[in-house]
DNA sequence: GTCGGTGCAAATGCTTTGCATTGAT
DNA sequence: ATCAATGCAAAGCATTTGCACCGAC
């Protein structure tokens, strides 16, 4: 099980930062961490790539384990960890049960669309909302100093 | 320890649906589903109603126990359930760490102003929020379910 | 040979549950 | 008598941690 080179982007094409390989940025904060980009993460962010919208941290250890990649739990709750810290996903609670995360870069926004049915969610930025937010704020004396919105949806 | 009367409230003075004494509230709800208003769940109501914005379970079981009140964990939880499922406090999910509670009754609005260096939180109404949240999913091809907004707040 | 990484099993910490006992109607 | 409530201790469950071993530089 060997370590898997970064794909190079091809600099002749001026590609947007937001479509940077995420190894390759997984990679850049290990490095700056001096810890190693190892083949059982680079297997986890593989499978959290192929997810789409939320996950679960069992989800994340039964995929792997079902392609065959033997990860203990901790190893995954630890890389869930790493990834957390270096912006590639973010948590997202919205039941008491469990904890869930999502891929998050290249995801302005902080109001997040939950399927209600299907569980998956969507980043999107609603720009009015920073102004509300700031103007509910300061009419209360208040600072702003972030906020998270959630809408729930089903297909209309 | 026996168990409080309902302090009745004064009817010759027209009393909004959202002041009656959350104990009343709680009797009806218990009551429609053959259930007791013990002593216990009094307390822990009182305890509740004394708090201040959010709180943690534990908390309020330090604080009935403070106040030389025997309550045991399980009662806690279970009465928390049920004040719950009556409408009269709401979870709060905003850090992974535990489970907050808060007042329900008498916030009419599903915005959370949290205070990040106190945590108390405050539920207000952002009435433009709901036509938002439904254009931003009626341009998508979505029906909104509903929502949740926390915004995380200082003193300015 | 020093560090960090991994897996396993044990520990943690919040929350729930089983059970025997108690109290109200 | 019945039916629900309580306290206690044990169980559950997601997540974290301690430790021994392994591999890269």
């Amino acid at each position: 099980m060997s370590l898997e080179p970064i794909k190079p982007t091809d600099s002749s094409i001026a590609a947007p930062e937001f479509i940077e390989p995420l190894c390759a940025i997984f990679r850049r904060a290990l490095k700056a961490d001096r810890l190693k980009y190892t083949p059982e993460r680079a297997q986890i962010l593989d499978t959290i790539i192929a997810f789409e919208g939320l996950f679960e941290a069992d989800q994340l250890l039964d995929t792997l384990k079902s392609e065959g990649h033997s990860v203990s739990k901790a190893t995954v709750y630890r890389t869930l960890k790493l990834l957390e810290s270096a912006g590639i996903i973010q948590h997202v609670l919205f039941d008491r049960e469990q904890s869930h995360y999502q891929l998050a870069i290249g995801q302005t926004g902080n109001t997040l669309l939950i399927d209600v049915n299907t569980g998956k969610a969507e980043t999107i930025t609603i720009p009015e909302l920073i102004d509300i937010r700031n103007k509910v704020c300061a009419s209360r004396g208040l600072k702003a100093e972030g906020h998270k919105l959630h809408i729930f949806v089903s297909k209309a």
